[in-house]
RNA sequence: GCGCCCGUAGCUCAGCUGGAUAGAGCGUUGGCCUCCGGAGCCAAAGGUCGCAGGUUCGAAUCCUGCCGGGCGCGCCA
């Protein structure tokens, strides 16, 4: 959605060239007119570079074009007038008093998507351990751009991927089995009596050492593979009771991060329900999965990879080294499926093309929230009103860059199995990962053995490196909590648990989200853990003091945001429009944080949250800015004061949608 | 070897489809609480935008080639 008057601007603007210069309507550059932020709001409010591409076509000057155009623009509604910059810029300067009406008296209506489905899939931790900071990352960012799209109106499905069949959760229980001689009902009681996911974090790391002094242990771990995913015994249940129990713990602490989904899908569902069988007849049929009878790779089914085809048509003949072309198992010789065969079967159902459905039932039901739903493949167990699921017209991936070359893979299978349209609406959201700095390593006890010559040490799950999640939250929680009893004395333990979690939870997501998502995030606990400089809670705290001026506004006069909006209709506008030093201010918060729409879009287009979080921030500390300046409840002037506190109103009210966004509340107080 | 990503202030990063004087945070230095809450504000110092070419009215941004770093390219997921 486009602030309203950017349309009428870019008509206007259609309309005059056409008319001053004889340019068709048609003509490519009336088309999606660009407008611009000008670098500094005395120049405008908003800037139109148009000229610089008229000047070729026409022969002239920038600057006598914008010259000769700025006249003809006069009497757009809501633009008080046009100048011409020597520069050859048209800045448009807005009726402010109308505008800032305009805003304040508009509700929260949702803007009419597309009406299409956009299946998000983020998150699909391994579950045989806790989470930590890399997989923070992955669902604040999945979790952000589905709250994005729903901002634009778009029908969006939050799904979580399961990989309950996979060797992590295998790992797992080799460990409770071949390491620490337990049963199902051991494992049951222990994850009764300990911080099961804790647990199952370092089990696994010393699951992997045991493996590293004796590789033949991994035929283990092979049996175990294979008893799982063929299921029916105790091996297959442990890892079914493994995987269930460190799910919920996962979604525990999502739930810490404002984290929702709609629907977990399940590896072993997909085995069971013979999806694979399935999109594997579709590749036979297409030919474009084969077995291959020679060679290294005889006895498999494979895939061709294109290696960017075009280019190589002609270098291609260079093949004295016979550059056995390349190939990806799809099916293993020994008749299992590899990860990216059922990766594709995944997609297909997702955009409705398979032909299969799961069964589903719910899996965890919240008080006063829409339930989680799950798949399975127990027909009796199934739910008979569960919603539709999958069916998507776009669906996006959130997996880090390193998975990039599997995601082009599963692009160019559902390509070559006619599905076009669903290879070009298969999204990967990819985003660089997440590494410890030294200083951080070492707080956690994995300093040690690191390569000193690396600026970071990596984060690994097998090797038990990292910061867990929760860890990371309950000290920020506790760091917040201190600072909350600081400022709150009259607060109760209640209140300030209830405070320093939403604090926390914001430092986290702001600070997963500021980054654009190619930078490595070096994480440094120092850093995340500060509430100062650009932070989340610096966002809040610029909330909450805009909450405050209303509040004692409301005690002292009655006055509240509705309230306000209405005397706006019969106030003086000097405050605002009268040129001086003071009415720019004002307006400059206003205009800024009338951006939230395009900023939304623009984060949506190129996949670039951080956008979002960096304007959010500067729209917070140019507020903090005003603030300072700017008294609301001193000032004695009465329609100053309103149209003050409609600025802080309407600002108040972006800043905390944005923070929304993030999955970031804001307090009463903090 | 091939592919993708990154290189901007001491450090960590922004800089939107090329556009107006390259901006923040942290750190450093100096100011600001009888005044809507100092998780704050104001100011100063700090930059050959990795290097070299090219494209054009204009390049941190686009193209080419180098240099430096990261990640991928498995009958692992």
């Amino acid at each position: 959605m486009i602030l309203p008057i950017h349309q009428q601007v870019r008509t206007r603007i259609a309309e005059a060239v056409q008319r001053v210069f004889d340019v068709a309507a048609d003509d490519p550059v009336l088309v999606d007119i660009p407008l611009e932020t000008p670098p500094r709001r005395a120049l405008g409010d908003i800037a139109v570079p148009l000229a610089f591409s008229l000047a070729r076509r026409l022969r002239k000057a920038p600057r006598a074009i914008a010259q000769e155009l700025a006249p003809a623009l006069a009497g757009v509604p809501g633009v008080s007038r046009v100048e011409a910059a020597p520069n050859g810029y048209l800045n448009f300067f807005l009726d402010r008093v109308h505008w800032l009406r305009e805003w304040t008296a508009a509700g929260d209506e949702q803007p009419a998507g597309s009406g299409e489905k956009v299946v998000v899939e983020h998150t699909a931790i391994n579950p045989n351990k806790a989470a930590h900071i890399g997989h923070l990352r992955n669902a604040a960012l999945g979790d952000a751009f589905g709250r994005l799209l729903r901002f634009q109106g778009e029908r969006v499905e939050i799904q979580n991927y399961i990989d309950d069949t996979g060797v992590q959760v295998a790992d797992v229980v080799v460990g409770f089995r071949e390491l620490e001689h337990k049963t199902l009902d051991d494992v049951r009681a222990l994850a009764e009596s300990t911080r099961f996911d804790y647990y199952c974090w370092d089990l696994y790391a010393r699951v992997t050492e045991w493996y590293e002094a004796d590789k033949d242990r991994l035929k283990i771990r092979t049996a175990t593979l294979h008893a799982i995913e063929h299921g029916g015994n105790e091996a297959a249940m442990m890892g079914a009771f493994v995987a269930d129990r460190i799910v919920r713990c996962h979604l525990a602490t999502m739930r810490r991060m404002n984290i929702r989904y709609d629907l977990l899908t399940w590896e072993g569902d997909i085995l069971r329900l013979h999806f694979w069988a399935h999109a594997f007849d579709f590749l036979k049929r297409s030919g474009e999965v084969f077995l291959q009878n020679e060679g290294k790779l005889a006895g498999c089914w494979v895939m061709r990879i294109d290696e960017d085809a075009g280019e190589t048509a002609a270098s291609s003949t260079t093949d004295e080294s016979q550059e056995e072309q390349r190939e990806k198992v799809i099916v293993r010789s020994d008749g299992t499926v590899t990860y990216v065969g059922k990766d594709m079967a995944n997609q297909m159902w997702k955009f409705g093309v398979l032909g299969k459905d799961f069964y589903y039932r719910i899996f965890a039901d919240y008080p006063g929230e829409t339930p989680l739903w799950s798949t399975t493949a127990d027909g009796a167990a199934a739910s008979p009103n569960a919603p539709e699921f999958g069916h998507a017209s776009t669906v996006c991936n959130v997996i880090d860059t390193r998975q990039s070359y599997l995601q082009k893979l599963l692009k160019q299978a559902l390509f070559a199995l006619g599905f076009q349209e669903q290879a070009r609406r298969s999204i990967h959201y990819s985003y660089e990962m997440v590494a410890l700095s030294h200083a951080t390593a070492r707080e956690f006890g994995y300093g040690q053995n690191a390569d000193n010559t690396k600026p970071f040490v990596e984060v690994s799950g097998r090797k038990g490196l990292g910061v867990k999640a929760d860890d990371l939250l309950d000290r920020l929680a506790e760091k917040a909590a201190h600072e909350v009893t600081r400022r709150n004395p009259e607060f109760s333990a209640a209140d300030i648990n209830r405070t320093a979690s939403t604090i926390a939870t914001a430092a986290v997501r702001y600070f997963m989200v500021k980054f654009s998502r190619g930078k490595v995030i070096v994480f440094d606990v120092d850093e995340a853990l500060s509430f100062e400089g650009e932070s989340g809670p610096y966002l809040q705290y610029a909330a909450v003091r805009a909450a405050n001026i209303f509040a004692k506004l409301k005690e002292r006069e009655g006055l509240t945001p509705e309230s306000v909006r209405d005397a706006l209709a019969t106030a003086a506008p000097d405050a605002i429009a009268d040129g001086s030093d003071d009415a720019n201010e004002l307006w400059a918060l206003v205009l800024e944080a009338a951006r939230l729409d395009e900023i939304v879009d623009q984060a949506v287009r190129t996949l670039e949250l951080s956008v979002l979080a960096k304007w959010a921030f500067a729209l917070a500390q140019q507020f903090n800015g005003f603030y300072h300046r700017f008294p609301v409840l001193a000032e004695e002037r009465k329609d100053v004061r309103l149209w003050r506190a409609a600025a802080v109103a309407y600002y108040r009210r972006q800043l905390t949608a944005a923070l929304a966004l993030m999955g970031c509340a804001v307090p009463d107080r903090m």
